[in-house]
DNA sequence: ATAGCTGCAAATGCTTTGCAAGGCC
DNA sequence: GGCCTTGCAAAGCATTTGCAGCTAT
């Protein structure tokens, strides 16, 4: 009964926070709530600057860099870098693959199950593979 | 017999260049010559600075910049960008995979018919699929 | 209390642009 | 000669860093 929709997320990513041991700062938790309460994003800094802003929460943009660097480090976003060197950072860290329209620079997701990859060639010498990305560049 | 090596790579990127409207001037000549004698290879811009730098070649970073876009545009060259928000080129053209080591910042040409794309989800709306890219990350 | 965060401003690194001077046709 | 190209310096962006002040535990 005390369970109230609005402190219930605010709370998981409380504890999503803490979990990663990072303290759960407001600027912290404001953008946790922009990036892992809707559905599966792809986002620059700069279009978090902005979103922050119009809900009227006052964070720099050093900051908002400071706070995806440390999310992408413990693992909860994944780094993502296109023709117009931008960093745009997914909130799907599963393994999958991306659209990409070149006009509007957006991606969507293209689960990784949808394609299917024969015949990889070996890594060279010393080397393992650590991830395939595939991206199908759109016209 | 008066066909002299020197002379014949030299006068092969000037054909090239012109065939591509680009009048070719002792810069253009110089980065076609680093570009497109050897093998296939992946540079930055601060790479052929360097190594005009070395051969005595006077050339400005702008210019090397200029140079490298415009090659683009007319697609003698093709465009990659990676993890550190650095623009490569690639010599080489056709359709094909790397390799990607982000220790090093290297990449290494995979054919692309070794490996095999199945299944290609269809491209979404009113879009077409220009090229698929994989890049296959080592550890 | 203290270690960790934030904000600001400045610095950095890559890339592009403006403009005067020089080079190709 | 005329237009294209170059060089330099300055500007432009995206991103990071240094440090003083603030905040969570």
């Amino acid at each position: 009964m005390l369970d109230q929709k609005p402190n219930k997320t605010e709370d998981q990513h409380t504890d999503l926070l803490r979990q990663f041991h990072l303290r759960p700062t407001r600027q912290r938790l404001a953008l946790a709530d922009l990036l892992f309460n809707g559905p599966c994003r792809h986002v620059s800094a700069e279009q978090l600057r902005l979103e922050t802003k119009n809900k009227g929460i006052n964070m720099s943009l050093a900051t908002i860099y400071n706070t995806l660097n440390q999310f992408t480090k413990v693992g909860l976003l994944h780094e993502i870098n296109l023709d117009n060197n931008v960093t745009y950072f997914d909130t799907n860290t599963d393994h999958h693959h991306h659209f990409f329209d070149p006009k509007t620079n957006k991606l969507i997701d293209i689960p990784r199950d949808a394609i299917s990859l024969n015949a990889l060639p070996d890594a060279p010498d010393g080397h393992d593979v650590e991830r395939v990305d595939v991206i199908i560049r759109l016209s």
